[in-house]
DNA sequence: AATCAAGACAACCGCGCAGCT
DNA sequence: AAGCTGCGCGGTTGTCTTGAT
């Protein structure tokens, strides 16, 4: 049973929006506002189906569009973004304020995903491949896709690893949440000092990622962070909070080299804070050890674990939930005492026959 | 100046999901 | 529960622009 189209094709036309269609569509969705889309064309007046229509208002002609290249701070988002979303594309939009999903889409094709490439970086999984990608854009990332194989030979070492590595980024988020719910539900403090940072079982490397624009609300548990000793890294993705404040980092080591840029362990929060954001998130970093996202933060009970300090006014955001992390690579880490629960057993058993 | 290739971006297509009847 | 409808999403294609030869 065939799927009826969307709207009847005939006699409408397709390609390119001429300027007085646009005109048409913008004048009526201002006098009448979005209602029903496959009724609006009928409506204003044009010969394009209420998709196409849809389309053209919320890639372009929305007002509340950003138009004009990508910033570094936007590049540097996406990027971290999508080592923790892939390809979803509207998610990742919605961190963007006046972005489409379509044109960071086209941004990732055309730029993002040959810059990683070039770094030596799978697209995919944001992680080093032993070679370079080829151009054709074949990325040597389909092994990220378990579902596109078809086949080849050769391929079952690539999807082994794949496997392990989606086995092994999963195992660790659940350890992570079995570890933030066990902290949660006993008030337990999160660790303030490196020294109480867990070392042991380190797993694999993947970024996590705060939506910085909501606080806390309606964060999945994401992931633990490894700590050097002593020592703190923010990783390239810090840059995410700079984008996010809309303004320059400061500090050493900026110009998107923020990466390197260390904190001795035993420096203080309050001494690291600094008033630039920048430090205020390697501050959070070095005192808080970890970070995560988890559904249920809030001011209160983040204050509980002893973060509320933290948490200053940032630029651009409403005081004290502007929290200027964002996100890094680093490694999972085994929390400490922590009975694996059913799914971790499951998965670490799926993790050794791999 | 003409041609071709590559790049950039707009637009389309098909599928899946949610809400409604 | 099943079918229908509208919408949103991600992948893909089409078209225009730019740069190289």
């Amino acid at each position: 049973m065939g799927r009826k189209p969307c709207c009847e094709k005939v006699g409408l036309k397709r390609g390119p929006w001429a300027a007085d269609e646009d005109k048409k569509l913008v004048s009526y969705i201002n006098a009448h506002g979005v209602s029903c889309w496959r009724a609006i064309p009928k409506l204003a007046g044009l010969l394009r189906c209420g998709k196409s229509c849809r389309l053209r208002w919320t890639n372009y002609l929305r007002p509340d569009l950003k138009r004009g290249g990508f910033t570094d701070a936007e590049e540097n988002l996406i990027l971290d973004l999508h080592a923790t979303l892939g390809n979803r594309w509207s998610k990742i939009a919605m961190q963007l304020p006046g972005r489409t999903d379509n044109e960071i889409k086209n941004y990732w094709n055309t730029h993002l995903k040959k810059k990683l490439c070039s770094m030596g970086l799978d697209p995919v999984t944001h992680k080093p491949v032993d070679s370079a990608c080829t151009d054709g854009d074949t990325e040597t990332a389909d092994e990220g896709n378990l579902d596109s194989s078809e086949g080849h030979s050769g391929h079952s070492k690539v999807m082994e690893n794949s496997l392990a590595s989606k086995v092994s980024d999963e195992l660790a988020q659940l350890k992570t949440i079995d570890y933030l719910g066990e902290r949660m539900d006993t008030q337990k403090p999160f660790p303030t000092t490196c020294n109480e940072i867990p070392e042991q079982g380190a797993i694999s490397g993947k970024s996590c990622s705060l939506d910085t624009t909501n606080s806390f609300k309606e964060h999945k548990p994401d992931v633990f962070v490894k700590l050097e000793e002593g020592t703190y890294t923010t990783g390239p993705d810090h840059m995410n909070a700079i984008a996010l404040e809309n303004h320059t980092p400061l500090g050493p080591n900026s110009e998107g080299a923020a990466d390197s840029c260390w904190l001795p362990q035993e420096q203080s929060l309050d001494t690291a804070v600094g008033g630039s954001s920048f430090y205020q998130e390697v501050a959070v970093m070095n005192g808080g050890g970890l970070f995560r996202q988890l559904s249920g933060f809030t001011q209160s009970n983040m204050a509980t674990a002893g973060w509320s300090t933290y948490f200053g006014e940032t630029p651009g955001q409403p005081s004290s939930t502007g929290c200027s992390i964002s996100s890094w690579n680093q490694s999972f880490v085994q929390p400490p005492g922590v009975p694996p629960s059913k799914e971790i057993q499951k998965l670490a058993a799926i993790l050794d026959q791999i």
